[in-house]
This record gives structure tokens, C-alpha cells and sequence, in this order.
DNA sequence: CATGAATGAGCTTTCATTCAT
DNA sequence: TATGAATGAAAGCTCATTCAT
């Protein structure tokens, strides 16, 4: 037989592209760069992907099903109210901080191929059961079921934009920064 | 009279490189589009600008300076609080309808330039001298100095970007819904 | 009994590569395309064949010589004449039905391999031994020796080519056509 | 004004074409050959043709309307047939002598995109008209109007592919051996 | 021997930039 | 100053060939 074709390596392809789109943006990254990350020759990501482009949405794909993968399962726990905020900020912004480099590239270039939209609606329909409703009055819990889900999806958006903007020796502060603000928001104090 | 047309030539070029810039984003541009659209050869631009790059920073700072010096005025003016935020609001989202093609462009290019970061700054500055802190319990207005000036600059982002990453045909009504969400927020009703 | 496998497989992708090459051409034929034809992998072509060029080489090769061993065969017979012209006809005009994927591969691609000439020559010198000398003016039969062997030659590079040429959908028409038009000079009627 | 878009050198990149194609194919023919040949460089034939297919194409075109162009000007000519189809011959024949490189490429490569027929059967339409019909049995007046036509077709094929299958050192040689056996079918002597 | 994943040289084509006019 | 034809570096992708399994 011949080297069976490894399971590892479209991962280990997806991992190198992450950071390098992420690094630089998908115009700006080349085919070889990724492969050079990977350790392998270009030729062989031609063996797993048709070509750049869907190498590009096979990795934001990835990058997005790790990480909604991880807030359905926090959704789907009996945990109280509470502690699920609490642990839907951690995962997010956890998640935030690593996939930052991935995240980047997703923003700057997705619009063209509408990569975002679809997996923003799942992550914001999800935040909007997670996050609870409350009487009193906290910045996120105001309003009426549709001011409520403009109000989520504006921050969401926000958050993410904020951060892949951030300069890169900035990076933590920012997005603990925004922690912060978003457990405020959440919290109403 | 000086002759007109040395003073506009580089303005003609911006503003053509604006439009085209946003339709389809800093790679995709071509010089020539560019040029085609200012109705000049692509080599006069070079007598302009050093490079693709240098073009591309001047439309994204005459873009902002134009619009920054509309929130200026504005906050410049004697006018009750009341009636200036409806203005600011107004202003914001007219500007945003207009820019938006430039918007784009400078969205999705500019993280590895960091064009926006500095006028982002400045914008939201004015955003806080003009958005009053009132007592009652609207999400802008609460919390301290501190989470004010957070919850201002995440709504900044997240309006702008909601709107770059909107589709094309379904523009006007994001940016609406988005009018709508802010007129709320600020109002707190 | 010896292993049929392993005289096999080179005829296997001979044949495969008859039709393949014929169809597309040698330079869009891909060794995969022949080694899926075969039912092998390309690994294996290169087992029985140095490269791509050897194995085109080895294909026409075969090919010329399948058919020149039926024409020799007919040569050899004690047969009369004019049965003998019949036969020949029927035999290079059946070959040239079924051989006509690989003739093209051939044709097309052989000039600079200079892989026709020396068949050409053979077949030529058979078809002057087939075709009578005959006293009645009949277009391959007037002239001397020279003139009637340039007749010859010039038919049958005519015959190949015109084939060849033809569209696919038209392929046997031609052929049908080809086939009267011979028949039609060497009967002289 | 820039330098002023030259009319010679889409002649220029053509002449170069001609031969770099004749001498290697399509397929093998670089087009960084070509514009090396025609002494400038290869993004200076994208000015001209859209890709290497459509060069190819206008290569043809060009080579067989200026061969199609002399038989025109000969059979629009009140000359008396004698002369007709001794000029016929020698227009023919010489350009065969002069264009052979192109007509390889043309061969060789244009079976995938029916290039050689519409112009091919151009060719022999002036033929038959330039071809006398005479009582007397020559090879190429026999028979009816339909074998004559066919005739002709398959003698003009025959000579064109002769032609383009010699042996480079032995094109003139072969050249004047068709023309010799033409002339001789011609004739009927 | 057979396999087919991996390789990487090399192709066409694009497009920012230059510079003769 | 304006022009736009010419340039040529550089990118994505292909595919004959190799070689670990």
C-alpha cells in the first residue's frame, strides 16, 4: 500500500491556514505559506482541497463548528441561569482569544463570499436562549423580544469586530476589556 | 481663478477610488477601475499618489475627515442635548448609508494598515461629548465613565460592521433596523 | 500456466492507453487517465514503462504493428488479385474504424517524435505490392513506377489524415466516404 | 501621448507565433517563447490577444487568409486554364515551401478546435473550380462530379500532411515530390 | 510488485508601475 | 502634465514522477 492518506493531514492543513489567513488575510496569504506552516509541499493541500478559496470556507467552517460545538453543549446542559451566563462568557471569549488569528481572516474576507452570516445567526440564536430575561433592567434585557435580539446581535458583532481590530500587542487587553463590559452588560451593575 | 483642474485632479482620483474601493474591496481594485471611473489614464494617478497603497490611505482619511467634520459641527453647536443626539443619529446613519461602499473597503482592509483605529478613537470621543449621561436607566447611559465609554465604542463597532457585512440587496433595511436599535438605546424606551 | 498478470498488465495498459491517447491527444492525456482506464494505479505504469513518452512510443508501436501483421498476412496469401485488393481494402479501412482513437494520438502528436515515417514507409510499400499494375488507366494504376508509388503515398497519408480530421459525430461517414472514394480508384470505374 | 499603439505588432507577435508554433506545437510552445521571439515581452501579448488559444487562433486565421487570399486573386483572374493551373500549382507549393511551420501547428493541434476545416474546405471549393473537367482520363478528372470532388479533397490533404510529416532536413526534398506528382495528376501524362 | 499520497518544477496569466511620447 | 503600451515579477494550480508502505 501506498502512504495511506492520513486523517491528520487536512487538520494539520486547516491548522496552518488558520493562522496564516488569520496572520495576514486571505488576498495576502499564499498557497505556499500555508503549506511551509504545515510542513509539507503546496501540492499536497491541492490533494484535500479543490483550491484556495475552499480551503478558506473549509477553515472557517472548522473554526466556527469548534467553536459553536462548545456553547450547543453548554446550552443543552440543566445548569441554572446563572452559572450558564457565566460559563457562555468564559467559553466565548476563551475561544476569542484563541481564535483570534482565524477570526480575522474570517471578518476581513467573509464578506465577500458570505462565510459569516450563517454561523453569526446560529451563535446569536444560542446567546439569545442563554442569555436570561430579566425584569429588572440590565442593558442586554431591555425591551421587547426584538429590541432584545437586535441589542445581542449588535454586541456580538461588536465584540468580534473590536477585537480583530485590536493591534496585535493589544490583543489581551482588548479583549479582556470587553470582557468586562459584556459581564457588566449582562450583570445590569 | 487657478486653474481648476490641478486642485481637483486628486480629488476627482479619490473620489473615484472610494466608490470602487468599497464596491469590491482594496485586492480586487484595480488601478485601472479606478482611473477608468475618474475618467483619466491609470498612469496620472501616479502623479498623484505614490502607490496603490498610498491612494488607498488618502480615500480612507478624506472619508473620515469629511464625515468626522459633519459630528465637529455638530457638537460645536449651542443646540439642546436633546434635539443634537437626534442630529448625531441622523448624521451618523446618513453618512453610513451614503459611505458605505468606502466603509467596506476601509473595514476589510484596514486591519493590516490600522487606518481605522485612530478615527474610530476620534469618533467615538465626539460620540461621548454628544450622547448625554442621564439618571435614568437607558443602556448608554448607565454604569460609570468607564463602562460608558466601553458600551459606546462596542455599539461604534458593532453599527459599523453590522452594516459593512450586511448583503448588498438587504442594505437599507439592516441600516434602518440598526437606526431604529441605536434611536432606542439612547432614548431608552 | 505462467502468471497471466504479469504479461498482462503492459498489454492492459497499452490498450488503455491506445484509446486514452487517441481520444485527447498526448499532451491531455494524464497517466492517471490511462492508469484509471487500466484499472491500475499510475504507480504501476511505471513499472513496465520509463515515462510518458515511452509508453506513447510503445502504444503506436503496437498499434502499427497489429496492423501490419493482418496486411503482411494478406501479402502472403496466394490469393488472386482481385480478391486480394478487396481484402486489403477491407482490412485497412476496418482498421482505420476501430483504430481511429489511437491513429489521432498518433498523427497529432507523432511529428516530432518522428513515429510515423518508418510505418508509413512499410505500409506503402505493402499497399504497392497489393495494388495492381494494370494496363487501364485507373488513378492509382497510370504512370511509371515513381508516380505510382507518390500516388500511393499521397492517398494514404490522405485516407489517414482525412479521417482523423473528421468531427467525431461525422466519423464514420468520412470513413464510408473514404472507403468509395479508393474503392471507386482502384476499380476505375 | 504614450507610446502609440503600434499596428505592427500584433503582426510581429503573429510572425513569431507562425513559427514557434509550427516548430513545437501548441502545447509545448511557451508563451515566453513567443514573445522572446518577437523580441518583447510576454505580458505585451496580453495586450493584443485575450489568451494563448486565441493567438493560436488568429495565427491560423492570418496564415490561411493570406494563402486563401493569393487563390482568390488567381481565380478571379480571366486567365486561360493552361495557365490557371500552373499558377495554381506554383501559389500552392509555394506557400506550403513558406508557411509549413505554421501549417504543423495548424495540423497538429487543431483537430480540438475545428480550426483547419471551414478554411480547408475553402480551399478546396477554389480548387475545383481551378482544376479542369476534362474528357481525357487524368486522376484527377475522372469520374463524376462527386468522386472528383472527393479527389481533390483527399489529394489536398494528402500533400498538406506529406508535407508537415517530412523530416525537417528533408521538407524541400518531399515539397518538390508532391509538387512533381500534382502536377503529374494534373497533367494526366 | 502494486499502490497512491506527496512532491515541486514550471506553466499561464495578472496587474502595479514605469516611461517614451 | 497626461497618456497607455510595455514591462516582468509573482501567484495559483497541474501533473509526471517518486517512494514509503
Amino acid at each position: 500500500m501506498a502512504r495511506s492518506k492520513d486523517k491528520e493531514k487536512p487538520v494539520q492543513i486547516i491548522d496552518a491556514a488558520f493562522s496564516v489567513f488569520g496572520d495576514i488575510g486571505y488576498e495576502a496569504t499564499l498557497i505556499r505559506d500555508i503549506a511551509d506552516r504545515a510542513g509539507i509541499s503546496s501540492g499536497t493541500i491541492y490533494t484535500y482541497f479543490k483550491d484556495k478559496k475552499d480551503l478558506f470556507r473549509a477553515t472557517v467552517e472548522e473554526g466556527w463548528n469548534r467553536f459553536l460545538a462548545q456553547i450547543r453543549a453548554l446550552a443543552e446542559t440543566g445548569e441554572p441561569a446563572e452559572t450558564r451566563v457565566q460559563k457562555f462568557v468564559e467559553i466565548g471569549f476563551g475561544n476569542l482569544k484563541h481564535s483570534l488569528p482565524l477570526l480575522r481572516g474570517m471578518l476581513f474576507e467573509s464578506s465577500q463570499e458570505n462565510l459569516l452570516q450563517g454561523k453569526l445567526e446560529e451563535f446569536c440564536a444560542l446567546a439569545e436562549r442563554l442569555v436570561p430575561t430579566r425584569r429588572d433592567r440590565t442593558p442586554l434585557s431591555a425591551g421587547g423580544r426584538r429590541s432584545r435580539r437586535s441589542l445581542i446581535r449588535l454586541t456580538v458583532v461588536g465584540v468580534l469586530f473590536s477585537a480583530a481590530l485590536a493591534e496585535p500587542s493589544r490583543v489581551d487587553a482588548e479583549i479582556d476589556g470587553l470582557k468586562r463590559t459584556i459581564t457588566f452588560m449582562l450583570r445590569g451593575e
